[in-house]
DNA sequence: TATGAATGAGCATTCATTCAT
DNA sequence: TATGAATGAATGCTCATTCAT
């Protein structure tokens, strides 16, 4: 029962909800587990979570503004834009097999978010969509990346191939977490690179 | 009431449920209101699936057991490994965006299943898998493909942004099908082309 | 746990819950509390009622669409006005106080009722209201009741104090239920009558 | 926040649980409620009342020590009874229209407190009835009353419609208080005069 | 083949109340 | 006087599944 965990409860209470959800899904961790994992009573816990999809909510928003704020920095920073784009995508990968279980959990249950939250993640979402994406055009601007393929397209092409990443990886695995990025990144740089391929000229 | 739909039972109300899992989850989706949909009780339903799980089964085992035997046709033709490559690619796309709901239902609520049929689903799709990666490692070998990128992550890289379309792309958007799957080719192959890029030497 | 109750389940739920928010008030009484009482479980009620308050509405609206029909049989009779009011009145006290839970109960609960409901019940409140109102109308128009007083008024009047009747009368007092009867008509139509009093003239 | 009332708390919160009782029951307001609409917290509203029912139980008490109060003033006056008794029924209605959701709430939830405090609100009201009661005697000693009728059951008779009022007139209606007090007295009062009616002789 | 009444276990959520501060 | 975090027990309701017919 005692947790030896310090950290304030809200704290601890999303990250024994993100461990459960990933490891039984969001439908299938009753608040009854999670409190119980956490050492508490469900009063606590809706004494800071309104309900429980405010725990999903959360566990992905608190990752996302983090990823955000990152990014920018990243997108804002000097140099050519395929550097900018690589550092960035390097750190998102990183963060992102950091943060696997949030990543899981995310994505495979925001549709049962209410619909008011779900757009509220999407709205968040679409704008670090919109930073990544930009970094791309500005490399097709540059002569850097093919203009032939649509940005938007490339950025949920590479997005989609990370989000899913847990469904084959794991950090005890042969791959660290360093290396899957750095494949990942060469895949995604490498398929947009002028020269490389089928979208020159269009 | 009358459905206007005369294919047998249990096709019937796999399509029912294919729908209704999409549009509110597999959780968020009673089997009275799958039954409901597809005009019958839940007797009828019970006759032919054991349990609401079998339909989740069902749904993608349909659908990979249609692309395992499309692939072994691509796989075991004629031509350069980057053709065949190319041809199952198209055709994979094709097919899942064909099937959209099937394929975000699956990836969305597999870690639903009971262990057992997880496991079953999941050697039928490390089956298809690996006869994909095969491809793969015949163009290595023929020295079309970087052999600095391992196979298997390659494919999983690819297989990520497909499983994951429906999350962006609808088919009554800006950009058709066959497009999409033009790109999305286009944005793989290119990746792991000899020429392109980083991975080589390795 | 045999309830040596044949009707139909419906119906026994009604009877056991009428008892049981009589006793113990709507909101005192849990649903495990009534089924446990009607020997069946949960699921069983809400196969047939859709929620708790569904109990609540039939409970009252079964007892007013009797009182309305016999209401309407009296009305629609032959002789003077008064004699019908007062034929009435007598059914409607003889059956109020063989329902005086469900009386009891609906008065005292009604503003629990979720807004449609309470809507629904107030529309066949008021019709059985105005055909009593119509009664009262007509002995004025004879000149048989006083002028002076709003029917609309007196009939509130006449009904508030029957609705309160089970606040102090019980079937095993020393007054029963026709003697009870009796002086409320007494007292009500001598109100009314025409050289009783302060109304006339008005 | 500011709640620009600066009456001592307790008559605040008081004055804040009536309301909110009126508007949406007993049951069906929680205490978080009714300290938020004063602008305090629970611990503020425990150190003056050790549970919630003290809040109802206090409503009804509240208003019926000074209806009691002024009934003793009314009853032990001048004049014939039936005068004295007029006096009293005006004021008593006058105070419960204005008083209305007291009354309301009160003969709603009263058989929600627990048995003690019902017993001592009704010994209470039992006080206040027998002192009402003893006017009706005296006036039927004198010959003003119908003799024939029971004083007590008149008594309910006439309380019961007093205490229904709220379900059908409203303040801002076309009747006002005073018009709707004359009526019911005049209604009352007929109805119990000798002469009128078909008690005598009783 | 199919019905639909009934089960039983489980779920998210609410809430009056307590108590250390 | 007053706060607000935390309790613990209860509540209405849902739902996959069974089974007599």
């Amino acid at each position: 029962m005692a947790s030896g965990d310090d950290r304030p409860l809200p704290e601890r209470l999303l990250a024994v909800a993100t461990r459960l959800f990933a490891e039984s899904g969001y439908e299938g961790t009753s608040v009854q587990e999670i409190v119980a994992a956490a050492g508490v009573t469900k009063g606590a816990m809706y004494h800071y979570f309104a309900a429980k999809d405010d725990l999903l909510y959360e566990i992905y928003h608190r990752l996302l503004a983090l990823q955000t704020e990152r990014l920018r920095r990243f997108a804002s920073g000097q140099g050519p834009a395929e550097e900018r784009l690589r550092a960035a995508a390097v750190d998102v990968i990183e963060t992102s097999l950091a943060h696997l279980d949030e990543v899981t959990v995310f994505f495979r249950s925001m549709h049962l978010l209410p619909a008011e939250k779900q757009k509220a993640v999407r709205a968040e979402r679409r704008r670090y969509h919109e930073c990544f994406r930009a970094l791309v055009e500005e490399g097709q601007r540059e002569g850097t990346f093919q203009a032939g393929v649509p940005a938007d397209l490339a950025v949920n092409f590479f997005f989609g191939a990370v989000h899913q990443i847990s469904t084959w990886w794991h950090p005890d695995g042969p791959l660290d977490a360093t290396t899957v990025g750095d494949y990942y990144i060469g895949l995604f740089l490498d398929g947009l690179r002028t020269g490389s391929g089928v979208f020159e000229g269009r």
